[in-house]
DNA sequence: GCCGTTAAACTAGCGGTGTAAGTTTTAGCG
DNA sequence: CGCTAAAACTTACACCGCTAGTTTAACGGC
């Protein structure tokens, strides 16, 4: 086959597919002779839309941030926007834990990772916090919506119950293991609710 | 050559060489020739020591998290010794921000990771808070610690200055790339700050 | 002091990876 | 109509983790 009258591939069409796949079995899946096979294609095919396996996973990566719901900024005061803005980024990571690695590791140059620091920040520098502080606070809530994301509870602990007889308090894990995804919530929550009564606190005492 | 009448391998020979590597180079650049190569020796003598190469990871990781100082939790009370551990903690990851990634996922059954859980559930369990609430406050102190190790704002904003132009705000983070490590440190010791002050309040209110 | 077992190096090789290079055919445009 | 660019292809390179089988040295038991 040479360059078929209608093209096979349209980048929208690997990004899905390779989202999916990654969703469906983890990034390592991703290889681009297994993507191609998925779209009925040959491996280096995908190049002539991406000129690197890195710009595929950072479009999934990019798709996945997109859904975030930004609105409360433009709707409520910043402490409401902030939590509604956590929630959503949380609920769409946990959606694609898969991905979350990739997230972890910072913006990047990914437009909607950019637009949505855009719209933390912005909205945090208008409600008068310093550019230091919004900084600050925007990369806390990264830390504390990836780190609750990556399934580390769920996936960290190993449910060898000989490997606990040493560790008498880790000896209650394997059991929470049962509820390792109510851990990584329950710690989300805790800390989300810690920042944003703490931040308000500075913010009415003038700490800014 | 076959067998050496002074074995050139050990472990610790392996993991030393393998967490200089991945220290100057990063984790992509641990490759198994790679590092028999450094170590004078051919790829695949090293599976005489490690059944796998991720066998290798696991114990660079667990020898940075060995150098982690957990003394506090015998000698402060509940919320010095969390500071003290968060504090050392992070100044580790930092100093080895390469397996910062692998850290991340969770302690796996890395001894070193394990003793390091023991004892900070212990301290907590033992100063009056619930199992629960102890897991919860260990899984978000290693959020921040390794959000705020991972490099994000080191490595995670390009510095191209024509892609700033469409979002106002960030504009000025190129300025602040300059002192990009000094945000993740900003951002780790103001988390730190309203973690503990929160769960101190909360703690004297019973809330345990 | 020999002798079998185990250990630690080797070489060869398998199936996989990302990607570069060059080829063929088609679509679109002056 | 002819040219150029695009989009698929095939081939191939260098590397990857790892397995299998080989060689030799060290060690423990008779």
């Amino acid at each position: 086959m040479a360059r078929p009258r209608q093209a096979l591939l349209t980048r929208e069409r690997i990004v899905e597919a390779a989202a999916a796949l990654v969703d469906a079995e983890g990034l390592d899946a991703l290889s681009t002779r297994r993507l191609a096979t998925e779209l009925g294609v040959q491996g280096p095919s995908l190049y002539n839309h991406f000129a690197t396996k890195s710009d595929i996973v950072d479009a999934v990566a990019d798709a996945v941030i997109s859904q975030v719901d930004l609105s409360g900024f433009q709707v409520c005061d910043w402490p409401d926007a902030l939590r509604r803005w956590a929630h959503s980024y949380r609920k769409v990571l946990s959606e694609h834990p898969n991905v979350v690695p990739v997230l972890a590791q910072g913006p990047g140059r990914r437009p909607a990772s950019l637009a949505m620091a855009e719209a933390v920040y912005g909205a945090l520098v208008d409600a008068g916090w310093s550019y230091a502080q919004a900084t600050h606070i925007g990369a806390l809530m990264r830390y504390l919506v990836t780190g609750s994301s990556l399934g580390s509870f769920a996936l960290g602990f190993d449910v060898d119950p000989d490997l606990y007889e040493r560790y008498p308090h880790l000896g209650h894990a394997p059991r929470l293991a049962e509820h390792h995804v109510a851990v990584d919530e329950g710690a989300f929550e805790l800390g989300l609710d810690l920042l944003i009564t703490g931040l308000t606190a500075r913010y009415e005492m003038g700490t800014r």
